[in-house]
DNA sequence: CGCAGATGAGACATCCGTGTCTCATCTGAT
DNA sequence: ATCAGATGAGACACGGATGTCTCATCTGCG
C-alpha cells in the first residue's frame, strides 16, 4: 500500500535528516519494521534515499501550492509559506544535508523547479518594492532555505520549540536581528 | 611539519564540507598527496575528521577574537565577526554538516564555548537595545551559524560571489529581507 | 480449523572503504 | 655520485554495511 511506503519514508526522514549516514537497521527500526520488510518495499538504500528526496520535494511543492506564493502581497505570501513549510522543516533539513541527491537528474530537476518558484517570489517582492534589492533574489532564496533547514534541525534537537519556530523564522528572515531599522 | 598537516586539513575541509562522506582517496587527491601519505600524517579517518573539526573550531575562535565581539556596539561587533568569519565560512559549513563530531567530548566542549561566546554577544546586544528581544539569543546564534554555513556552501558552489558574501550575510541577518521596516 | 499472504529473525555471500604492508621511485643533502 | 628519508603506487586482509536468502511465526479470511 502507498500508505505504508509513505509512513516508512517519513520515519526515514526523521532519522536521515539528523544523520545522513544512518544504517538501514536504524531506519527500519525507526519505521517499526524489520530490515527485511524495508528491503521488500525499497530495492536498496539508494532507492530509499531517492524516494525520501522525492517525497520531501513533493511536500515542499505542496507547501508552495498551499501558500499560494504567486498571489497577493509578497510579505504575506512569504509568511504563508513559512507557516506551510515549517511543519515539514525536517524534510528541508534532510534535503540540505543530503548533497549526494544532486546526482539524480530527476530529483535535481524537481529541486530546480521549486527553487525557481521561491526565487520568483523574491523577485516579485523586489519589483513591488517589498523586499530589498541590494540582496539578490538567489541569495534570499538560498538563505531562506538555509534557515528553514536550521529550524528543522533545531526543532528536532529540542533547541527550538515547535511552537516558536514559524514566528522565529519569519521574524528573523523578514525583519532581521536589529531592533531598530538602522542600516548604516 | 605542521604546515603540511594544516594544508592537508584545509584541503580536507574543501571536500568534506561539500560531501561529509567523501572517501579518503578523494581527500588525499584534493590535498595533492597519496592515500599512503595521508595515512602517515593521520592515523585514520576518525582522527582526520577530529583534526579538521578542531582546526575549524580553532579558526572560528580566532575569528571571534579578532572581531573582539565583547567590545563596543554589538551591531558593529557582529559586522566585524561577519568579516572575520566569512573567509572561513567553509569551515562552518563543515561543522554544520558533520554531526558525528558531536560524539567527541573534547570537540563538543570547544564548540560549546564558541557558541556561548556568540550567544553572549546577542544577549548583550539585546540588553543594550540593539538586537530584538522577541527572538531568543539562542535562536539568533543558531540562525547566524546556519547562514554562515549557507554562505560557505553557496560560495563553494559558485552560487554566491566571495566578494558579496560578507555584505549579503550581514545585511540579511541584521536587516532582514524586508525593504521597509514594517513588522506587522 | 486450515490456508494464503505478510512479516520478523537470522544466516550467508558480497561489496566497498579502510588500515597495513611492501617496494619502486623521487628528492635533497653530503 | 651516494645515501637517507619521504612519497606514490599497488597489493592484501579486515570489518562493516548491504543485498539476498530461508524459515518460523503471525495475521486475516474463508
Amino acid at each position: 500500500m502507498a500508505t505504508d511506503r509513505d509512513s516508512v519514508l517519513e520515519a526515514a526522514v526523521g532519522v536521515l535528516s539528523r544523520r545522513p549516514t544512518a544504517h538501514l537497521d536504524e531506519i527500519a527500526r525507526a519505521a517499526g519494521i524489520s530490515r527485511a520488510t524495508l528491503h521488500r518495499i525499497f530495492p536498496g538504500r539508494e532507492a530509499l534515499i531517492r524516494e525520501v528526496g522525492a517525497l520531501s520535494l513533493r511536500k515542499f511543492a505542496t507547501a508552495l501550492d498551499t501558500a499560494a506564493i504567486d498571489t497577493g502581497d509578497p510579505q504575506a505570501a512569504l509568511r504563508r509559506l513559512v507557516d506551510a513549510v515549517v511543519p515539514d522543516a525536517a524534510l528541508c533539513a534532510f534535503l540540505a544535508g543530503e548533497n549526494q541527491l544532486f546526482d539524480d537528474p530527476e530529483i535535481n530537476e524537481l529541486w530546480e523547479i521549486q527553487d525557481e518558484r521561491v526565487r520568483s517570489l523574491f523577485l516579485r517582492g523586489q519589483q513591488e518594492g517589498v523586499f530589498r534589492i541590494e540582496l539578490s533574489a538567489g541569495w534570499l532564496s538560498e538563505a531562506f532555505f538555509d534557515l528553514v533547514a536550521g529550524v528543522g534541525w533545531a526543532v528536532q534537537d529540542g533547541r527550538l520549540a515547535p511552537r516558536d519556530s514559524a514566528y522565529s523564522l519569519a521574524e528573523l528572515f523578514l525583519g532581521g536581528a536589529l531592533r531598530s531599522p538602522d542600516r548604516s
